[in-house]
RNA sequence: GCCCCCAUCGUCUAGCGGCCUAGGACACCGCCCUUUCACGGCGGCGGCACGGGUUCGAAUCCCGUUGGGGGUGCCA
């Protein structure tokens, strides 16, 4: 009779360069707690001067795609989340999509085979099932390790039935204990965890198998991943013990389990909620820098009162050990508010240029800008970047100034509560402007002209008098600076806005 | 059912036995600034789940309860 891997690996020693991955499956679009997860991994490896390790884990033909691949590395290329060994970086141990290393993992099953470690079972689900019943024991409890020790003639016996095996580890009887890097010492009883299966019959090795295999044959040290795989971790230690009986293993990597991405209510983050969608507030204008700071925020803190930092102050800090267990909320709201911190804090070129793709996706500019273009957006740029958390907003709040003037949508809001005088007030405001000289449009000669007609000839309140020029010039009771909009506009536009506004009121009557 | 994890303001967190009458941020509410909206400034609201211990002393350590989450696949 044959028994487990005996408890003889050593741990890995502490002074072993830091060696960690991140090993997604590409079952769908990138999800923020997938790139939180990420972005641990890659700060713990920068911060101990280590290596990541990017591997991808598509060993389910059926959920993996290769658009969902493309993405991955999308998603990690726009963050800045570079890595040192793995898919299309290369390394020492190719190949790094673990469909490519069948060959590998059919040889170290060879071996767990021999050993003893790893034995044939021929149990379907329902016949052990039916066992537990037939004990009077919960039939959910899972595998019952009936076929352990099964006799060559029994094998024999399922064969001739047509039956075919599969492979499963066999787990020591004796509590296994580690330490968690972010929860400290766990402990599963013995006989908590079936022996599970390594391989499907059809010789196919399935994750719980490939997953360890592969961290050991790459030198892993540290495995940081999501809390949901806190309970499979008996299970990997037990094969880790087995690959060091065989010499697959050197060492037992540390574990750390992260914790997870909440979403509304106390439910996990769904892949179905658009708010796990790395793309979705990309899209929507999140910057890298902002979004980074917010996910590492999620269980982890600089200090008791800074909220805002760099990347760089995230790489020069960062320790798993400083990691909390419990599970954190994504808050939009303060992602948003930490996003436009970040975007405040952008060199005023860097911020225009970002400002670009945004105002292409709404059809504003070309693919290249013209001349005007450019004028508009170095312009009104500045005039946006402290009033915006995301740069979607950026290019919505200056959108007006792209289109021609007969062609502005004048919201429907806009030609509310503009007072009794609207007309005399636009017709105030209009020969006021007139009456700049072509060569003095200026926001000064602007600002100007308007106070003198309209809140000293009127006597109109500010936000009265300008409320109805912002109505006229932007179609929106909130823009950007007015004065400022203006010049750019120019006064042939401005003057047009005005006169095509002040026609739209009398309609409107 | 069984196993495991988690538990400080609404949310994210600081706190690792006395510095806590519990600090910060987001959100919310006032006020100031102000051409709208923002930004910025000032102020306010609001929390250690509960019960036992241990200790001179507990948000901090231990146990229990309750609550939440995850696992219990020939998915990853």
């Amino acid at each position: 009779m044959s028994t487990a891997a005996p408890n003889t690996i050593p741990a890995v020693d502490a002074n072993t360069p830091v060696r960690v991955r991140f090993c997604p499956s590409p079952t769908g679009t990138p999800h923020v707690g997938l790139i939180r997860t990420a972005l641990f991994n890659w700060a713990y490896a920068r911060h101990t001067g280590g290596k990541l390790i990017f591997r991808i884990e598509d060993t389910d033909a059926a959920r993996d795609s290769e658009e969902s691949y493309q993405q991955l590395l999308e998603a990690l290329r726009w963050l800045g989340i570079d890595w040192d060994e793995g898919v299309e970086a290369g390394g020492p141990n190719e190949p790094y999509r673990q469909s490519q290393r069948g060959e590998i993992y059919q040889d170290v099953l060879a071996k767990l085979t021999e050993a003893g470690y790893v034995y044939e079972s021929f149990s379907s689900p329902e016949e052990v099932e039916e066992r537990h019943r037939a004990a009077g024991r919960d039939p959910k409890l899972g595998y019952d390790n009936y076929d352990r020790d099964l006799t060559d003639e029994q094998k024999e016996a399922f064969r001739a039935e047509g039956r075919q095996p599969v492979l499963r580890l066999r787990m020591p009887d004796e509590d296994i204990t580690f330490t968690d890097l972010v929860r400290g010492e766990i402990t599963f009883g013995a006989g908590s965890t079936p022996d599970f299966v390594v391989a499907r019959a059809n010789g196919q090795p399935l994750y719980p198998f490939v997953n360890p295999v592969d961290d050991a044959l790459m030198g892993i040290t540290h495995v940081l991943r999501g809390e949901d795989l806190l309970s499979s971790t008996p299970r990997q230690i037990a094969l880790y013990r087995a690959l060091h009986a065989v010499g697959v293993a050197e060492y037992l990597p540390a574990f750390g389990h992260l914790p997870y991405v909440m979403g509304e209510g106390n439910k996990k983050l769904s892949k179905r909620d658009p708010e796990s969608n790395l793309f979705h507030h990309r899209d929507r204008g999140f910057t890298r820098e902002g979004l980074l700071n917010y996910l590492a925020l999620l269980g982890w803190s600089l200090s008791a009162d800074e909220d805002i930092f760099t990347v760089d102050e995230l790489v020069e800090n960062f320790d798993v050990a400083d990691v909390l267990g419990n599970p954190a909320r994504f808050d939009v709201k303060k992602a948003e508010a930490i996003n436009g911190t970040h975007i405040r804090k952008l060199e005023a070129q860097d911020f225009r240029d970002r400002l670009v793709p945004y105002l292409q996706a709404q059809g504003l500019v070309g693919d290249q800008l013209n001349e005007r273009e450019a004028f508009l957006l170095d312009g009104a740029a500045p005039l946006v970047q402290e009033r915006i958390a995301l740069l979607g907003e950026g290019a919505d709040m200056m959108a007006f100034l792209f289109v021609a003037d007969d062609q502005l949508q004048i919201e429907d809001k806009a030609f509310s509560g503009l007072g009794d005088q609207v007309l005399e007030t636009l017709d105030a405001a209009t020969s006021a402007l007139e009456g700049i000289e072509a060569s003095a449009w200026t926001t000064e000669s602007i600002e100007t002209a308007l106070r003198e007609a309209l809140i000293e000839g009127l006597e109109l309140k500010p936000r009265k008098a300008f409320g109805a020029v912002r109505s006229a010039i932007s179609g929106r009771k909130v823009s950007p600076p007015l004065f400022e909009s203006m010049e750019l506009l120019g006064k042939d536009s401005s003057l047009a806005r005005m006169a095509r506004f002040r026609s739209l009121v009398e309609q409107q009557g």
